[in-house]
DNA sequence: CAAGCGTATTAGAATCATTCTAATTCGTTA
DNA sequence: TAACGAATTAGAATGATTCTAATACGCTTG
């Protein structure tokens, strides 16, 4: 029971991911199959099944989900082969993650109100920027309106390498060490 | 030494967040303390020195980094304490939070390119829109010309209710709990 | 000033996702 | 088939967060 929504009626052309065919999942499987090979990575029955349960899924799967999916055929597995794979596909460019776990939250109690960030992959620092968010309240209303979801907080980061980090890359982790980060 | 850039050149109006000067800090500082009263809480001496150390860094802090501020002047103090007044200064709307540590990580395999997300905040699915995402490459460029930053990657996600769970909430949530979500 | 009540606070345990480690097993090639 | 390197494993370690049950605190009332 995956929850495709129709989408022939949407206004403003967004629409959700359709379920991938027969044949385009075997194309970007052997696509996939072929980049870690020329990285040299053997792909053992258990990595197929791996990359298969990721690109089956169209539910953005949790390392535990593709766990579960691969244990169905190979009981024996264990999670941390998962994450290995997944370190490789991530690697070579062939998957991407979405991060919901990654190091501590934070707060701002400054500007309550959802603003864009910038986030340095360096030194981890958290910036706002106070910008033309672009159109942000506006966003949240036409968004609602063509996915039928009532969307109520807009997510925004830039991720990247910060000014100071790009000059003196030795010194700002120094810098983050310091401050707990990296 | 805190990381603020000079921005006078900023050619597109986009800049970071200026240090709070002394009269803002203590005009949002009792705005929050009202807020809490308002709703029955009590401010406590530890509670007040939370929200100062919360107000007075202008790097979003973490809950840790609270905690050694707050430590200095009240050594004793534990690190529930400064989870249980974030929670309330969340639920009260005074404190915005950025995750970096929700649930778990989920992966794509078959976009392996930067896209927005639906992120359904009861059912917690995610689910892709392969949308006009509001100009994007162009939106990094952007971005790194105006702060300086060599941003490689944007995130986008809309928090809000799916169309599933807003017709059906009882049936979704016992549907979310089955998949491991929730 | 003392008793009583409800909230605030605490230490420590529990949980959950992720990473690490060191030992074992597997696959491929010689 | 032997041997080497890569893949896989169980389980421990880590880190952030939440939970729990006991204690302490601050107010109010008698």
């Amino acid at each position: 029971m995956l929850e495709t929504r129709d989408n022939r009626d949407n206004p403003d052309n967004i629409r959700d991911s359709e379920p991938m065919d027969e044949a385009r999942f075997r194309m970007r499987l052997s696509e996939m199959k072929a980049a870690l090979r020329d990285k040299g990575v053997v792909i053992t029955r258990k990595r197929a099944k791996i990359l298969e349960a990721l690109l089956a899924s169209d539910r953005h799967p949790t390392a535990s989900e593709i766990h579960e999916s691969v244990k169905a055929f190979y009981p024996g597995t264990s999670l941390a082969t998962i994450y290995n794979t997944i370190d490789i596909l991530k690697e070579t460019g062939q998957a991407l993650e979405i991060e919901f776990s990654a190091s501590a939250n934070r707060y701002d109690g400054r500007i309550p109100v959802s603003h864009p960030h910038l986030v340095c992959l360096a030194c981890e620092k958290v910036e706002d920027m106070d910008a033309a968010a672009p159109n942000a309240p506006l966003e949240l209303e036409r968004v609602s309106q063509a996915t039928g979801y009532a969307i109520v907080r807009l997510r925004t980061d830039y991720y990247g390498t910060c000014p100071d980090c790009l000059r003196e890359p030795r010194a700002d982790a120094a810098n983050a060490a310091e401050r707990g980060f990296a």
